[in-house]
DNA sequence: GATAAAATTTAGACTTGTCTAAAAAATGTT
DNA sequence: AACATTTTTTAGACAAGTCTAAATTTTATC
């Protein structure tokens, strides 16, 4: 009994993925507020679209107590992150965008419907488990393989050691920051010194020594080695 | 001077480029249920849409008397021609895609905003000049290089042998007629007889007999070799 | 040139997604 | 518990894109 599917407008979609990334690995629910500040909208917009949105059971939605998604909406947020991700990889692989170019092209990319090219496009890339920025990409099914743990940088001890396998794809212009330090995924890091004052962090990348602030530290995340 | 580039919509871009596809090479003006026609939509519904695009000077519109593109209008319609049509190839060459699968996906990657991607997928594609079709592919200057001259099957004489060069990519189902004869571009192909009563043709594709219904042959262009 | 038919536009309505301003509910503070 | 503040919802508006039904203009025909 293929449930009826539902076309979703792009703005939908937005809405939907917006509240998956802020859901995090937890299921509380999320407020108004901060689903209007994420959206760059306002509180009245966001109590529209919820309403709309609970409508097709897509989320749960009480007055005055914010949404979780359902089951379904949790699926759809998903089909959006894979194809997100996948259209990453495609231009930096195949297009030579940098991994600063190329947030906005896939936020378009990601609202193409039609699930043999996404499929299609996993193959044509060989199947790629994470994309430009280190983030897991699920499979067909919508699982994430199980990707080794790692850790933000600010959390790690003086003297770790450890290989950068991600970083946070908000910001071109961090992006482009650490393209001017050289520093990739694969990199090699290690913290060299913590200087307690101001939380900074002193650290050696691929043997190139450089300072980090704790803000900048927070969104590198490496898989320790020692 | 950067003329102030508007955003437009999809709904914009697709009756410029309907306007385009509808005028040809003539510069006659397009009524208004012609184009409401070709849009599966209502005249009044077309008649707003002029409106607010003789507004941003992408076409001229005078009232009862349909409109003619701008250069502007041109201009925009040309790059998203180019867009569909190399996407396309990048479906057919790199995903596998037949010939019949690909323009609702097209009609959808079209509206994807960002010049350095075309250009880039223009050249991971090695500068196609036509599309699956045999339709050619503007260059990033808009310009339609010189493609050899083309006639239309049902427009040959008996005796008429010729390479196809293209097709109409209008249905998948015409398309999917020509994979079950096997008929590609490039396959040759030869006029045996024409029969009178009805304009229906009998023809020879790589040595394969069939028949050709008039309507049918008007849709393949090919390059006369005798 | 008058009249009939066809094409086109206008008027008014509806949906989606957004906004501002005001009302209501929840939360925090004494 | 009462008051103040913050959060959230509601009410009413607007732009885009569409529709139906009615009015208008053009074109065809006698
Ligand atoms: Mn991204
Ligand atoms: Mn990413
Ligand atoms: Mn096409
Ligand atoms: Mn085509």
């Amino acid at each position: 009994m293929p449930r009826s599917q539902y076309h979703l407008t792009q703005s939908e979609e937005n809405y939907i993925k917006a509240i998956f990334a802020l859901s995090g690995s937890s299921d509380d629910s999320i407020s108004t507020n901060l689903l209007a500040e994420r959206m760059s909208t306002k509180a009245s917009s966001v109590t529209d679209m919820l309403k709309k949105l609970a409508e097709k059971e897509l989320l749960t939605y009480t007055k005055y107590q914010g949404c979780t998604l359902t089951e379904t909406g949790r699926n759809v947020a998903i089909s959006i992150v894979r194809k997100h991700r996948l259209w990453e990889v495609f231009l930096v692989d195949k297009l030579q965008f940098g991994w600063d170019e190329v947030h906005e092209i896939a936020e378009q990319l990601e609202h193409i419907q039609s699930a043999q090219l996404i499929n299609r496009l996993e193959e044509f890339l060989g199947f790629p488990k994470v994309d430009p920025h280190g983030d897991p990409i699920p499979n067909r099914e919508g699982k994430f393989e199980n990707i080794p743990a790692r850790s933000s940088l600010s959390s790690c001890e003086i003297g770790t050691k450890g290989i950068v396998m991600g970083v946070e794809d908000g910001s071109p212009e961090f992006l482009q920051y650490l393209n001017r330090i050289e520093l990739k995924l694969g990199s090699e890091i290690e913290i060299a010194d913590k200087l307690s004052f101001d939380g900074s962090l002193v650290v050696i990348i691929d043997g190139r020594t450089t300072q980090f602030s704790h803000l900048l530290a927070a969104k590198i995340f490496i898989q320790p080695t020692s």
